[in-house]
DNA sequence: GGCGTATTTGACACCATGTCAAAAACATGC
DNA sequence: GCATGTTTTTGACATGGTGTCAAATACGCC
């Protein structure tokens, strides 16, 4: 067989970091073909499609930042791991110039019906697996800090809002644009989730 | 001169209705003419182009709802007027079948590069303009509460958790589509906010 | 009733996605 | 070393989107 005359991978990255900037509907296959150096039907014979090239590219960003967060949530008090968190959530929002803003918000936002059908159903339960692992990491160290007495209330509750919090930066970051906004809205939700206090 | 065949108004609404079920660039303007018996070219001869026809559609959309949000936080205990804004959010994000989301939040996160140019800055300024008022109303019922000792803190800063919130439920929606999840969250945030004692 | 002006209408240019058949390039077996 | 077979590449095509334009049209107004 005749070998294929790119990487998968780096594909991967171009397309995603496309996708990233512009959305999924405001990048077209030519604008990935033409900075990859591919023909356009290639990427149709090598990835079916554009949502389905998507996906995959989309996956491997989960993939790398879950890993990000959960080193962010897994060192420290818990004071310390959610400042991290909160960081590290709100740096990758304003990654790029101009910033990106958050790739899985925006694709959740982008999506068609809610119970849609087809690739964009696809698109959906990626995005919201990502959400969930999040929300589990986050109430997994709102759990250990409970034991530690750093905390006192319904780790899943709790969980559920730090999360809640951090989509609405991510709407909050492309309306506005306010970095320091954003951080002191993080901070005054660790403040309230874990008491005012200082510890 | 020759009168216009077709009702302003009920094209805005129609257009409206078909944006908000689908996004923008979801939504063409020949789905637009259909549903509004109406020639695709008298649009663009009326309205100029589909974002400036979906920004004079959503300016109608702002308005209303920004006045029944008025409505909702002007009446009763702190408490109550938190209650019933929330409530509204939600029935809002759930309205329709299938629900269809939050158009703010959906147009905020479908625009190109936050410093995008043209029509899009123009949308982008819109959609942050709903959620600066919103932002008010929201402060000042707080600053009221303040006033009759239902509520201490900073005004300023729980209404912009208070906001946050919103939008990570609209967020959420999208992601889960569990109503009575979100109702959790948002009670859970007036408990945080107000202090978790009944009152 | 005719004129002017704004609206309507249909053709067009351009770009997007996705399909397909023909051409091309390598891996393999002989 | 060379023919064969399979996969990738390539370019043409169908379809549908936005937006422009000139010609046709229909009404208000004089």
């Amino acid at each position: 067989m005749r070998p294929r005359e790119f990487d998968h991978d780096d594909v991967l990255r171009i397309a995603f970091d496309q996708f990233w900037r512009k959305g999924v509907r405001g990048t077209s296959l030519s604008d990935i073909a033409r900075d990859a150096g591919v023909q356009r039907g290639s990427l149709y014979n090598a990835f079916g499609s554009k949502e389905a090239l998507f996906l995959l590219a989309y996956e491997r960003y989960a993939g790398d930042y879950l890993v990000a967060l959960q080193k962010a949530l897994g060192a420290g008090s818990l004071r310390k791991r959610l400042t991290t968190f909160f960081d590290l959530t709100i740096t990758n929002f304003r990654s790029g110039s101009p910033p990106r803003g958050c790739p899985t918000t925006r694709g959740l936002m982008e999506l068609g019906a809610a119970e849609g059908e087809g690739l964009d159903e696809d698109a959906r339960r990626a995005f919201a697996n990502l959400v969930s692992r999040i929300t589990a990491l986050v109430e997994e160290a709102l759990s250990a800090g409970a034991e530690r007495g750093e905390f006192s209330g319904n780790p899943a509750a709790a969980a559920l809002h730090i999360i809640t919090v951090t989509r609405g930066l991510a709407v909050l970051e492309r309306a506005f644009g306010d970095e320091p906004q954003l951080r002191k809205i993080a901070a005054h939700a660790i403040d309230l989730v874990l008491g005012k206090g200082v510890r």
